[in-house]
DNA sequence: GGACAAACATACACGTCTGTATGTATATTA
DNA sequence: TAATATACATACAGACGTGTATGTTTGTCC
């Protein structure tokens, strides 16, 4: 076929990666073929070759047009200082990430990509770190918040604002992971809000609110 | 090579299912081939296909080769009554799980391939369902406990049994989904403990203990 | 103790996927 | 506007894994 223009070749691309999504969620990582990508994508598979080295190197720029944008939303509401109550910062967060993950079919797409139908050896070793940063920097940032939160006596004073912060870590990783696994049914996304609230009611004085 | 006592030819059947263990766990379920596992225990594919019809049935059996004992060991415990304080119960319950889990390497092996080594599609869509069997169960069975606790006074009595046993099958699931995906790292295994007991001071009442 | 089948090993045919080499038409540039 | 590189499509070779068919030896049963 004939030589296309730079903005109809970044089309292409960008075809191909959403054809990527797709096929890899529905076939598994492993069992794609580049030939399935490439037909979904409308193109053959020396477009995909033209465009990416191999299935890896598709699957990580697959991972990154979700993430990027991700971060840009979520960065500024977990970094916000503009609640009163600190816990109501902790609770916004959540809820921001659980919304956003209900809002995007694409990122929904990737992530069970990432942990249900992607086996993390050899090429792929490194998606799981790739996955568990975000976690990682989610967590020190709960300590610092509810260390803010015990400063302030707006959380029960026999918590350790560090052992909280891990309680409050597992919790969002074992709601999405559950959400994923679950393929995000009516009945456990209907209860994701009152499990934050309940989440969040355990750490307040239980008296005086 | 000649025909074994059926004594021997079981020995070969469980050597299949240890070396598909491994294989797996290293390989990745797809990545891994027939050929790679018969090598690994010593035998050829022809030995494969004469125990198993096919990577999916070995992966099975290879499945249900940890959970019985898993199962036998975990629900005397789960179901006991021994404990004057329903908050113990499930305490213990919690920390015999990980324990089970720090203490048999090869059930750790399996969980890691069903979770981080495996495609949930296909032949293996219903990986999943039987990885989620176990926890929807010990979820029912949290709810009745705590909900023995809160006629028994000794939770705080502003908590819904069913909402918090949610709580704590999210914090389980997390801890577990963490401690699977970060391999067992000593440091968050170390702090496990403190975590099932921070996890379950906040369902206390805090004053009177 | 002979017949039979169990418990494998060996051999083969088949499809399939990957990577690359090559062809080709056109946007871009000098 | 001629030259060149771009953006693909097409063609090809090779490796690999699966499933099955067949061979071989020996435990087991009557």
């Amino acid at each position: 076929m004939a030589r296309k223009t730079k903005e109809e070749a970044n089309r292409t691309r960008q075809e191909i990666i959403d054809a990527a999504r797709a096929v890899f969620h529905h076939n598994g990582v492993a069992r794609s073929t580049l030939e399935q990508v490439a037909a979904a994508a409308g193109v053959t598979r020396g477009a995909v070759y033209w465009h990416f080295k191999n299935k890896t190197e598709l699957f990580f720029a697959m991972q990154a047009d979700v993430f990027v944008p991700m971060r840009e939303r979520l960065d500024p509401i977990l970094f916000s200082d503009d609640y009163p109550n600190p816990l109501q910062a902790i609770e916004a967060s959540l809820r921001e990430f659980f919304l956003i993950l209900d809002e995007c079919p694409t990122l929904r797409q990737v992530l069970e990509i990432m942990s249900l139908r992607c086996e993390n050896v050899d090429q792929f070793a490194q998606v799981q770190k790739e996955a568990d940063r975000p976690g990682d920097e989610f967590l020190e940032k709960l300590e610092r918040v509810y260390r803010k939160a015990a400063l302030r006596g707006s959380m029960r004073p026999d918590l350790d604002p560090a052992a909280v912060a891990r309680d409050t870590w597992a919790f969002a990783t074992g709601l999405l992971h559950a959400l994923l696994t679950r393929g995000f049914e009516a009945k456990l996304k209907a209860q994701v809000d009152a499990m934050i609230a309940t989440h969040m009611a355990l750490r307040r004085c239980p008296a005086s609110g």
